[in-house]
RNA sequence: GGCGCGGUAGCCAAGUGGUAAGGCCGAGCUCUGCAAAAGCUCUAUGCGCCGGUUCAAUUCCGGCCCGCGCCUCCA
């Protein structure tokens, strides 16, 4: 079963390639557009993160684990990280650490599959000279008088088809018509021209390199561009990225990397929609712009936060709220109960995979669409959920299972929450099951509401209790 | 102004030219000292509004209203 994505180029939906079986050497290629490591990402960026995630398992899935390579850069210089670095007085190098670490440490928790590779900026500064001295020679850039390099726009005739802008011109009544424009703006022969190496500033500091055009730094668009060519060649099959990246910086990707190389850059270009947070963009002013870390505050666990990110179609802008992320919550801890019962059905059988939940592959397959893959698997829970299923029919069924959870990214052994209870609570919940064991009903009813008022829940079982912390919103 | 997307039950959200998946919430029930958990059942004669095409439209076409995104460094 091929998987078909939307393709941003074509605006249909095409079938990815299927590298060579017999060739060890054809890899499917994948490069994921990763985070400025300035700051904590938000859930937006996450969606993203997640979405690329479930991708590069459907492939591992479809093409074999060992036939693709998977690629995210980390953008560790340019004006947010430098200004950042600036602010607080510590070199650019450190403040890249601190947020590269704390992006590593977010993916985990939400359970995203390491790329293969996470090549940085600064450690591409070679490459990148090396491609913007091509196109210097090629005629594609020029060097302006403040030692700056821009890439010359006019001379890719391909230029706009991605975004479908034709020429960028400022347009009265654009976001950009009462701004004053851009501060190179000066430098630059057409206000559409981008910058491919920027000269040093002030500003800047110690963050600037040699170049056959002074010292400087690199542009934004051009460390992909560079990255791209060393780790996975002059075109790969699939390039993605949440739906801002169009335009500019993918457009300007295609320009630098198809003059440079005179092949088409990428085979298949996939963005994914941006998420809104109760109806409206993320935004500080709004109050609406979460991290991973404010949802776990809130008593959230990282685990439902991706599967909140889940419920909707990538190709469609997802209105995330904090009801969907409790949503999400029950919905997995159904899961995890249909789970349990098949592991205690199945015992020490195992077997080979039901294909039970094949329809969820299949939602997978037609355009990643994971509302509907969520829909099918809860049916199917349902549908031939039995406590009298047979050994081996729930060890089949198991097999089944965590095959697409798998491909979800949806990892039921860890605890819907953990938190460390209280001494406080724990004494007070000893005391109410001895008291409960008593039959001393009304000592035990009291302990409860103790309990409950210390915004604890807990939940009696034949054998025993457990303690869950109520849910803060 | 340019490019694009969407409006489906209280909330989130799939989907189809032939009469509306799924999740959450809510209600009822089973179980249970209590409370939960878990399980079962139920919950849109309706898919923004108005026309058109059609035997048949939520699904196609046109118009309108509303919301949202991008437009030079925001996933």
């Amino acid at each position: 079963m091929a998987i078909q994505l939307f393709d941003s180029l074509s605006r249909s939906l095409q079938p990815l390639r299927t590298p060579d079986p017999a060739d060890p050497q054809d890899l499917f290629t994948f490069y994921n557009c990763g985070p400025t490591v300035y700051a904590p990402a938000h859930i937006g960026n996450f969606r993203t993160f997640v979405v690329n995630d479930v991708l590069r398992r459907l492939i591992e899935l479809e093409f074999g684990p060992g036939k693709v390579k998977h690629v995210r850069n980390l953008t560790d210089v340019d004006d947010k990280t430098i200004r950042r670095a600036r602010e607080e007085g510590r070199p650019l190098a450190a403040v890249a650490k601190q947020w590269t670490d704390k992006f590593h440490a977010d993916c985990d928790a939400l359970n995203c599959l390491r790329p293969h590779l996470e090549p940085t900026a600064t450690g591409h500064i070679r490459e990148q000279v090396d491609m913007i001295d091509v196109l210097m020679q090629k005629g594609n850039a020029y060097r302006a008088a403040d030692g700056s390099v821009y890439f010359k726009v006019s001379s890719f005739d391909n230029y706009g088809r991605l975004s479908r802008v034709k020429e960028r011109e400022l347009q009265p009544g654009s976001a950009l018509a009462g701004k004053s424009q851009a501060a190179d703006a000066d430098e630059k022969e057409d206000a559409t021209d981008f910058a491919l190496w920027k000269a040093h500033k002030p500003d800047d500091g110690e963050n600037a390199w040699d170049s056959p055009w002074g010292r400087g730094r690199p542009g934004w668009h051009i460390e992909c561009s560079a990255m791209i060519k060393k780790h996975l060649g002059e075109t790969i099959d699939l390039h993605t990225g949440g739906e801002d990246l169009l335009f500019p910086h993918h457009e300007n990707e295609i320009a630098q990397s198809e003059c440079c190389n005179g092949v088409t850059f990428a085979r298949h270009w996939y963005h994914s929609k941006h998420l809104l947070v109760d109806g409206a963009k993320m935004s500080k002013s709004l109050g609406n712009l979460y991290t991973l870390d404010d949802l776990v505050a809130k008593g959230f666990s990282p685990m439902a936060v991706r599967y909140a990110l889940l419920m909707g179609h990538p190709q469609k802008q997802l209105n995330f709220t904090l009801d969907s992320l409790h949503a999400a919550e029950s919905a997995l801890k159904h899961l995890r109960s249909y789970r349990d019962t098949l592991v205690q059905r199945a015992g020490n059988m195992t077997a080979k995979s039901s294909r039970l939940f094949d329809d969820v592959l299949a939602a997978l397959h037609d355009d990643l669409n994971t509302p509907w893959a969520l829909g099918e698997l809860h049916e199917d829970t349902r549908v031939h959920k039995s406590d009298s299923i047979a050994p081996i029919h729930a060890a089949a069924d198991l097999t089944s299972f965590d095959l697409v959870m798998f491909a979800l990214g949806l990892d039921l052994r860890t605890p819907a929450l953990k938190a460390d209870i209280p001494p406080a609570i724990t004494a007070l919940a000893e005391k109410r099951w001895a008291a409960k064991q008593a039959k001393d009903f009304a000592t035990a009813d009291a302990l409860r509401k103790e309990i409950t008022a210390a915004g604890w829940s807990m939940l009696d079982r034949k054998d025993g209790y457990s303690l869950e912390p109520l849910k803060k919103t």
